[in-house]
Formats: structure tokens, C-alpha cells, sequence
DNA sequence: CGACGTAAGTTGCATGACAAAACTAATCCC
DNA sequence: GGGATTAGTTTTGTCATGCAACTTACGTCG
């Protein structure tokens, strides 16, 4: 609830040219930005002009297929390449990932390893991704600018104090990574946040500032748990203290089988990648591609599990739709793994158990098999605070 | 996302001024708000003369209790009484309302009327309606400037299109009152809402841009079915086409008895008017407080009736915190009846099944018992548009 | 091939909103 | 009654945008 001077409403114009540019398809002439945004071509100008001044914005010269139309030609404008970036880091229970992403998106460097580190100690294993960030800061191009980086965690996070509280799957507790990073970062602001939240939004922005659809979901990912993830008007919901999404730990069932969280018959007893590798009768190191395998070749017992699964889930989001009437579901992770299985019983049951289906009936989407998500979101909302406030990149 | 001209800027900080001086508890002077909204006091000034003469704000002549502070004393500022008001209507199901609301919350007129409207024709109960309407309408004091109007019903509403598509408990579908209220309104523009997205905003707000603490809750209210809303920062999430918040209808056990709405295991099945006096072995006619009395008196059946409602409500409102990180809940209608019965073994039950239990222990309020709240935030949420752009108010 | 039409982008001036600082007003304190 | 203190007003300056005229660069057509 600031007050507005005249420096803040050129901010503000700065920021939605900016805005403008990045969330176009195809890039937008000068003039084009004035008529999307109903300034004036002359203030667009001006505005354009310190934006690609600052390297923010870049003038294309598009040589190529002049439309042939009367009049001046258009000088075309997007994002600006390689010249400012963010570090995107992830630490998974299966995997670490460093990345760097630019303005327009685009991955410049990055390094992904497996590894299995539940019950890992943090301090070896934050060492080590601070290496494998090292060597991708390294990977940047000559002349750009990374403005800062980004953490995706698999737990409980407070997001304030940089802490992750808990995160049960790693065997994590307590633990800053800010310390055992801050060398191999050279000085760079961390923002560390939760895999679900950082994953639901790249998917719900594939560049900074620019728009993907649908801009309302639920967003579901899974390595060995389930966390989750609610976008509303492409913002993700983090809740009174940054602890939202914890959809995994929705109850299905109060008389069901007791969770580690300490309740009992949550989601994630029913579709955690565990529990559907046991109920199909699995070892736990089996792939939840493997599962998906067995179930279409018509193995009775993998298909029992994913459609136990997938009742689960039925119930589950049917009570969080109901709730917040968002009727799109993004199945991530393992859950994306074997969506093809799951995704018409889910439809199914919400079908039935959702109040507005009759109105609008909710659909279930499987995002892409990126393995570390979470580091892409991480970039990509460091890179956000450039696109909201321009001005503080440019000279004030 | 529209742009920013000069005059949005003057619309923005009029807003902001107008903001400040209707949330400040005492009357603040213009320096107070210069302090507040980091403006300067020249700035101020000049906006607060336009609010007065636009009859918004008032200067307060207090005479009283100069604060014997050396200094020139100040000017207090609150909101113009009865220059500005609007009317909330509420159709419940046991009753209807009228209520004038001003700009300092205060109601200047009121009418209330109980009557069983479940299974009432549409066309006659908002004709009656109407009529209390009028009369209200001319309680209004002389010069009083009446913006806007808002109907509050239990059901699932298109806010857009101002329809009533289903409202179960009236057994009314595919409404749309504003023709039937039209005339009594005088062409007052008639804006539509849910019952406990406007009881929910009430609460939130006890006057024009005023809030209440907290800001952050998830409200359940219930006449016979049970609705809910969902508040965030103040504002209520309305969800992607504005159904957000049907509580009622979250899964408590999808083994459970059948509900109206196709499900199994409902909430409402348990907590729901009917099915804890169905519970307890009352007659549907009792009333909640009478429930109550039996349960502290000692009955057995009724405390049984109550403990499974509140199990179930623990159960429900544990997936809303785990999904939400809102960890209070407000309890309104007739569950504010029984509040104190339920409030006990529902926080103990979110804080078994809540994820984030551990470090905030999620909390249960009771509502006051205003028989038609969502008048009362139908009024709200009209006079909410002039305090959020008093220059539309003013000769722009 | 040159004049014309058209659309993109730029320049100069007017407007208006806020900041800064000096000024006036009204009270307390000594 | 004078000085200190705080509230509110007036004056002047700054700055971002709108507006309109202008320049640029391309197609088109005779």
C-alpha cells in the first residue's frame, strides 16, 4: 500500500512495457506495444528506449519477411538474450540440478546429476550443487548479468528466514542452505521455496513474463511423496506463511492407513510413488514408467494400484476444486509418469464428486517429464522481479 | 492491466488516502495521513479537501479532549455519515433482509423477516423482497446518496451474468432476480453474490475499508446446507468463475452416506443443520441453540450429534489448511450456534491432521450470531467500489 | 523512376500531479 | 505576551505523459 509519486508511474509504464514485450507471441513493434497497452507511441518510445538501453529488451533485425505492407517498416522488440539471467538449483531425492535460464527462457548452462539422497547429510550435499552451480555460473556468456538465484526444496520451507523446516523425503531438518552455498554463489541473493510452488510456476510461465495456459490450476508433483502446488491467475498461492499445497497430506479416507505426518488415510498413502509401487506389488527402486508398463500390458495388479491411485486422487482434488473452483488439474512428477493411467478415472470421479461439474466439467493435464522443474522455477521467479520492477535494473 | 496516466495516479492516491483514513481506528488528522501513506502534507491536504467536499469524508468538529499537546490541533477525519450508503438483501432460507449500510458501517435502516422459503416460488419471495426494499430505501436520510445494491443467496451463483444457477436449499434454479427487483430498486445497479462469500466479506470487514483481524481465514456458514468461503489477505477468493468455496461438499469419507449433490460423504452429511439434528434424534424444527442446551445439559445423543460433526468438520477443514495455510477458521450460522461444543475437538483434530500443526496451531473463532450477515456484506462489498475509486464519485 | 500514400518512430510543447520549502494558523508553556 | 510546536496552506519546481506535428522508410502506381 505505497504511495505513488511520479517516479513510481513511470515504474509502473516501464514494467508494462516490459511485460508486454515478453508475454507477446511474436515480437511487437513499438507501436504494436502502444495499442496493446493504450499509451502513446511517443511515451512507448520512450520507454522501449531505456528498456533496450538497459539490455533488457532487445530490437530485432529482422531483415527477414518484411510483411510487404505499406508504411515504415516495424522495428520488432523481445526479451534480450544471454544478457541478464538467474541461477535455478534443485535438490530432489533422486537428483541435483543447477541451471541458468534467461530472459527469454532460454536454459544458457546446466548440470543435472542422480543421485539418491534420502537420508543424505545437507551440508555435503549443498556443497556439492554449489559446485555444480559454480560450473554453471562459469557457463555464462561473456557480458551477462546473473541478478540472482533460486533454491527448490522438497519440504516445508520458510521462505523469510531462507530455512528449510522440514523435508521428511530427504531426511532434512532445520537446515539454512544460505551458508553452505554462499561462497560457491560469490555473493548472489538466494531465494530458496518449495519444489511444488517453483514447478507450478514455470509451468504456468515458460519465460519470465510471459503467460502459458490455463493460468488457474492444481498443481500436482511427486518423487516419493506428493507436493502440490494452487496457481491462481498465474500467481502460485503460498499461503499465510508460504506452507500451501500441501494437497499431498489431504485426508481421502480417516479410517485409512496411517502417514508418517502423524494423520492417517492421507493422499499420499494412496498415490505416493511408494505406495503405488507397493500396492502393484513393486520393489521400491521399480520406475513409475515400469508401473505404467505393466498396467497397460494388463498386469491385474499395477492396474489395481494406479486406479486405487487414481480414486484417491479423485477424492482428494474433488474436495480442493469444491473449494477453490479451479478446474484444472497438472499431474507432475511420478504422478506425470503414469497420467495416462490415471487421468479418465480422476476425470471420472470429479465428474461425479465436484458441485459445478455440471457447469463446467474439470479437466486433468500432464506436464512435461522435465526432471528438475523446480530449478527452472527458481530461475524464472528471480528473473520475475526484473520484469516487475525495471526500473531498479536500469540506472533507478 | 491497464496503463498509467497522470490521472491514475490522482485516482490511486485518492484511493489510498480515502483507504487510510476509513481503516484508522481514531479519526487521523491530514498530517496523521501524510505520516501514514508517506505523501506529503501538501499533497494531503489538497486530496482530502476534494474527499470532503465530495462528501466522503468528514471533519470532525471534536471540541472534546484536545489532547493538551502544544501545537496546532489537528483536524480529525473519518468517514461521512449518511452521505453515502448501499442496500444489502439476503434471501435465506429462513428468512428475508434489507439493510442500508453507510460509509461508517452503520446500518440507517433495517428490515428483517423470518418466513420458511424452502421450495418458495422465485418470482413472489423477491417481489416481498422488493418491497421491504423500498421501504428501507426510504428510511434513507435526506441527501443520502444511495451507490449501489447487492443480493446475497445460498447457492451457486454466475456473478457475471446475475443468475442464481442452483440453490438446493430453496429449491430455486436458473434465477435471475435482478428483473424482479428492478422497480422496487429504482434502477439501482443490483450486484449478485453467495451467502458466505458476503458473510465472509462482512467479517473480514466491519466497515468500508476497514479490516478486522484476521485477514486470513477460512468461514463456514450454514442454514441448513453448509457454505463456506475462502478469504485471503481480505479479499474473498471467488475462484475462476466465482464458486469457489463449497465446503459443504468436500469428502469426509467417501464410504459415507449419499448427498443431494451425487457425492458420498459430504460434509454436509454430517455437519449440516439437518444431519446433526437427524444425529442427535430432534425433529428438523428444532433449533441449533436447543441442540446445544442438550448437549451441555448432559444428553447423550445430542453430544454424540456434535462430536461427529465436529469430526467431520476437522477432517474437511484439515485438507482446506493443508491445501491453504489459512489456519483459522471462522464458524458462522448455525455452527456458530454450537460453537463452543464443536470448537474443541476441531482444533484438536487440525492439529493432528494439519501438516503445519507443528509450528502454528491452526485456530477456531466463532462469528457473531447476526441473522443475515450477508446483507450486511452485500452492502459491504457495493460501498467497496467508491472507497476503491473515489474519483468515480467525485466529477472524476 | 519519381511522386504519392502509409505506417513507424521522433520531437517539441502543454498539462497536470506531486515534492519541497516557505509561510500562516492555532494552540501550549513559561 | 513571547517563544516553541504542530497543523495546514501556498508557491514554486520537477517530471512523466498526452498531443500534434514532423521525419523516416517503405510500398505502389503511373
Amino acid at each position: 500500500m505505497a504511495n505513488l509519486r511520479q517516479a513510481s508511474l513511470r515504474h509502473a509504464n516501464l514494467a508494462l512495457v516490459a511485460r508486454t514485450v515478453l508475454a507477446a507471441d511474436t515480437p511487437p513493434s513499438r507501436a504494436d506495444v502502444a495499442a496493446a497497452t493504450s499509451l502513446t507511441r511517443s511515451t512507448v518510445s520512450r520507454l522501449v528506449d531505456e528498456l533496450v538501453a538497459g539490455g533488457i529488451l532487445d530490437e530485432v533485425e529482422s531483415v527477414v519477411g518484411g510483411p510487404g505492407r505499406p508504411g515504415r517498416p516495424a522495428t520488432p522488440l523481445r526479451a534480450s538474450t544471454g544478457r541478464f539471467a538467474a541461477l535455478g538449483l534443485q535438490v530432489g531425492v533422486g537428483h541435483l540440478a543447477a541451471r541458468l535460464v534467461d530472459l527469454t527462457g532460454a536454459v544458457l548452462a546446466e548440470r543435472l546429476v542422480t543421485a539418491d539422497l534420502a537420508g543424505s547429510r545437507p551440508g555435503s550435499t549443498l556443497r556439492r550443487l554449489g559446485t555444480m552451480a559454480g560450473r554453471v555460473l562459469e557457463g555464462a556468456p561473456a557480458g551477462c548479468h546473473v541478478v540472482g538465484a533460486g533454491l527448490a526444496l522438497p519440504g516445508i520451507v520458510d521462505v523469510e528466514d531462507g530455512r528449510l523446516l522440514s523435508a521428511p523425503n530427504l531426511g532434512w531438518e532445520g537446515v539454512a542452505p544460505g551458508a553452505a552455498l554462499e561462497t560457491a554463489l560469490g555473493g548472489l541473493p538466494l531465494r530458496i521455496g518449495n519444489e511444488a510452488d517453483l514447478a507450478a510456476h514455470a509451468y504456468a510461465h515458460p519465460a519470465p513474463g510471459r503467460d502459458s495456459q490455463p493460468q488457474d490450476f492444481v498443481y500436482l508433483s511427486g518423487e516419493v511423496g506428493i507436493g502440490g502446488a494452487v496457481v491462481v491467475d498465474g500467481e502460485v498461492m503460498t499461503g499465510r506463511h508460504g506452507w500451501a499445497g500441501e494437497i499431498g497430506h489431504v485426508c481421502v479416507d480417516p479410517d485409512g492407513p496411517p502417514c508418517r505426518c502423524g494423520s492417517t488415510g492421507c493422499l499420499e498413502q494412496y498415490a505416493g510413488r511408494l505406495a503405488m509401487l507397493d500396492a502393484a506389488g513393486l520393489d521400491a527402486s521399480t520406475t513409475p514408467s515400469e508401473l505404467a508398463e505393466r498396467a497397460h500390458a494388463g498386469d491385474k495388479e499395477a492396474r489395481a494400484a494406479t486406479q486405487s491411485a487414481a480414486r484417491a486422487l479423485g477424492v482428494a482434488l474433488a474436495g480442493v476444486v469444491n473449494v477453490l473452483d479451479i478446474p484444472t488439474v497438472v499431474l507432475g512428477g511420478h504422478l506425470a509418469q503414469v497420467g495416462d493411467l490415471l487421468t479418465p478415472d480422476v476425470e471420472e470421479i470429479l465428474g461425479r464428486r465436484v458441485l459445478s461439474a455440471r457447469w463446467i466439467s474439470p479437466r486433468v493435464v500432464i506436464a512435461s517429464d522435465d526432471p528438475a522443474p523446480g530449478a527452472t522455477g527458481a530461475a524464472l521467479l528471480a528473473l520475475d522481479e526484473l520484469v516487475r520492477d525495471p526500473a531498479g535494473a536500469l540506472g533507478h
